[in-house]
DNA sequence: TACCACTAATCC
DNA sequence: GGATTAGTGGTA
């Protein structure tokens, strides 16, 4: 009587097969990938992408005479513009046929109800295709649209930031002359928000602006009446 | 078993 | 060369 060896697959439970295809799948990860930066499925489906095999069909073959086998050249057998207009009106109302449809429309048609699975089948792919192509060419003007427009409001932030720009810069001027005026000794300048502390017409930004003391600054946008404060 | 993706074969 | 018919293998 012949006993197996320990290391035999037969007794071996089925758990432990499994843990041993998973470390095996592990380890060819860890040593195609030792950075661990592409998951283990990853990496399998690059594999199976790149050594994904070619399906080749093999031509009809016959019997020939003498027994030898004769590769022979399919018939495809085109459908009468009866049976397709017939096929096009069922497939509108149902893409799905169920057993019953296709052997009425079969014998309607006086084809093989496999030929009418098959024309369902073709069908649908057909659909599913245009489908895509519609879908695809109304996301492409979206983002054709959505550029135009991202470009729009770029240009639109920078004039604004240029305009940011000549406003800070004219604040600052402004409040260097205020400066220079108080330590001549100059009386105070007139103002819409106060009479006590300096005005400054800043009107090609839309707006005019007020020192409050030496950290704050008050503008009031004309158009809105929105009011700000910054510090200075 | 029906369905799908992919493909070959064939027609026009 | 595009459209159509049909074979093949995988999957739920």
């Amino acid at each position: 009587m012949s006993s197996r060896e320990p290391d035999d697959p037969l007794d071996t439970p089925l758990i432990m097969i499994k843990d041993r295809i998973a470390r095996s799948r592990y380890n060819l990860c860890h040593s195609l990938c030792p950075s661990g930066e592409h998951s283990v499925v990853s990496i399998l489906c690059a594999l199976e992408e790149t050594v994904k095999p070619q399906r080749r069909r093999k031509k009809n073959k016959v019997e020939g005479r003498n027994n030898t086998s004769e590769v022979v050249m399919r018939k495809r057998k085109l459908l009468s513009e009866e049976q397709v207009s017939l096929l096009e009106r069922s497939f509108g109302d149902e893409h799905k046929l169920e057993t019953e449809r296709k052997a009425k429309l079969a014998s309607e048609l006086g084809l093989d109800p496999h030929q009418v699975a098959v024309w369902f089948q073709n069908r649908r792919a057909r659909w599913k295709n245009k489908k895509l192509e519609e879908e695809y060419s109304k996301l492409k003007t979206q983002h054709e649209d959505t550029i135009i427009e991202k470009y729009h409001l770029e240009t639109e932030v920078l004039k604004m930031k240029e305009q940011l720009f000549e406003a800070e810069k004219k604040i600052e001027r402004l409040l260097l002359e205020h400066k220079s005026d108080i330590s001549s000794n100059n009386s105070p300048t007139s103002s819409i928000f106060s009479m006590e502390q300096p005005h400054f017409n800043l009107g090609e930004f839309g707006m005019e602006g007020q020192l409050m003391d030496d950290n704050m600054f008050f503008v009031a946008d004309y158009q809105s009446n929105y009011v700000t404060l910054w510090d200075n």
